[in-house]
DNA sequence: CTAATAGTGTCTATTAGACAGTATGTT
DNA sequence: AACATACTGTCTAATAGACACTATTAG
């Protein structure tokens, strides 16, 4: 082995080929909020939490859906990457963005050996109004969990995606869990375990941090903030529990959202760091 | 733009060097617990949380100490190859092994372009009876942290290692931090970071799960078990409050430890799953 | 009036924090 | 006896869950 006597000779003579290398990608979940349908004059919309996926129309996986994604540039920071994906893909900028997960079977590309790190990006879509690209779209999503198996139905209102993980308990732990795909016929890639990581750490953060203001227009209803924790947590809230938790993270506005056939509601703001937030 | 009939004709034809490729590393934080000093033989040993670090004796950061880590194979899972090095530096097996956080910073080796993905090993150092590679050492880990900085002191009785953080929200967020190293003089890479990153999964995940117990003997005496907890979240804890919350955690043995200059303390198990986790 | 949501009051149960007290070993 | 830890009892404060009640609108 040769002897070098400092940094830089070092680094003058190192071979970058010394190990096979390998490409990356980023690929991000979009989450979102959309309103279901109105069933009643009366009735308030329904919330789904809804994730933006993109239609392939190149091989591998042609013409099945997957997560926007893309090949992290030899200079480019990841998060960089993700965020060039977002702007490209949603026109997005400046928005909610977390790194979630990093996946790196060396079988879940079938091109080549492609590690992939996931983020998860939060917006309120009404304020993309149609810009995103034209082969993404929003899907609603809806979960159904026990113990041992988690399915999941992706519904963007003209098809339906489901797919089946099965969650064992890993070995040394009573706490973390194995996830291994068991039916998904329409995702591309290992898309469906990164959609499930990221819905497990929604869920999980949604109860101890303000994330879900993110998802939130800047004038809301504690009603509808309310039924978008349900959405997300999939179960019913107390109302009285509910408003205590939140009470000190939005503050009341003087207005109000009248004309729903029912009393009126008093409009709140998302109470963060000061105004600079919503530019 | 060439059209393909089916996936097989895609895959034979594709030119997997379109993008330009990188190599990756994982790197891993070996956490564990060791005793301090017996000031008195009356009183507990102290304890403290520490870290396995590993001397490098190449270039580059010749001389520095750095977490142990390696190029991830071009067919080796990420987690795979964490399990490698964890094999070779610390002759480790079957242990609690959590992935952390990715690394993508473009300038964070010289060499050239490496991503690094980082995991937490959760051991109980006296089951590994001196086998530890002999360029590497336990470091015990002192960190004093307020709003704005995380001082973290490294400390394997010959030689400390100091470095800051400098922590700042992000933007668009109310919870998520921004690290930055303000000081460092003697780890290598951006591992100051990879270090605060994995204390804090830590502290977090110590409150709402049983990963303690990885890193605790057999058995134990719930002063002990305490003493971890007060070692790894930095503060004193209640006794009562604090034997409140574990006791469903735990199941007495009928052993007691005695000797101390004091009333004996039962020792304790873990109440996990079933017994197959010692092997 | 009615259906539907908005919003509040209050009782109870559970959990966390605090402190004081008793127990029991070694030197 | 004295020190140091082990362990428990109990009072209080804070938080979460549950339910019932009042308010207010469009049709």
């Amino acid at each position: 082995m040769k002897i070098y006597n400092s940094e830089e000779d070092f680094l003058k003579d190192y071979d970058s080929n010394r190990y096979e290398k390998l490409s990356m990608t980023t690929d991000i979940l979009i989450f979102s909020v959309s309103d279901g349908l109105q069933e009643n004059y009366r009735k308030l919309n329904k919330k789904y939490f809804s994730i933006l996926l993109v239609k392939r129309d190149n091989y591998p996986f042609k013409n099945k859906w997957c997560l926007p994604g893309g090949f992290v540039g030899i200079d480019e920071d990841l998060e960089d990457s993700a965020k060039r994906i977002l702007a490209k893909e949603a026109n997005l900028k400046n928005i909610y963005l977390e790194q979630l997960y990093t996946f790196g079977n060396p079988n879940r590309d079938p091109r080549m050996r492609v590690v992939s790190t996931s983020y998860m990006a939060l917006i309120d879509k009404n304020t993309l109004n149609q810009k995103i690209s034209k082969n993404a779209s929003w899907f609603n999503v809806i979960v159904f969990e026990d113990d041992k198996i988690i399915d999941v139905t992706l519904d963007n209102g003209n098809e339906i995606i489901k797919f089946k993980i099965l969650k064992t308990l890993q070995e040394k732990t009573t706490d973390r869990y194995k996830y291994e795909i068991l039916a998904n016929d329409s995702l591309a890639f290992d898309h469906p375990l990164v959609i499930v990581c990221g819905i497990s750490r929604l869920k999980n953060k949604i109860e101890y941090t303000n994330i879900v203001f993110n998802m939130m227009p800047e004038y809301f209803t504690l009603g509808e903030l309310q039924l978008v924790y349900e959405a997300i947590l999939n179960k019913k809230l107390l109302d009285p529990a509910f408003r205590r938790i939140i009470a000190n993270k939005v503050e009341k506005t003087n207005k109000m959202k009248i004309g729903g056939g029912h009393r009126p509601a008093i409009l709140y703001k998302y109470k963060g760091r000061d105004d600079n937030d919503k530019k």
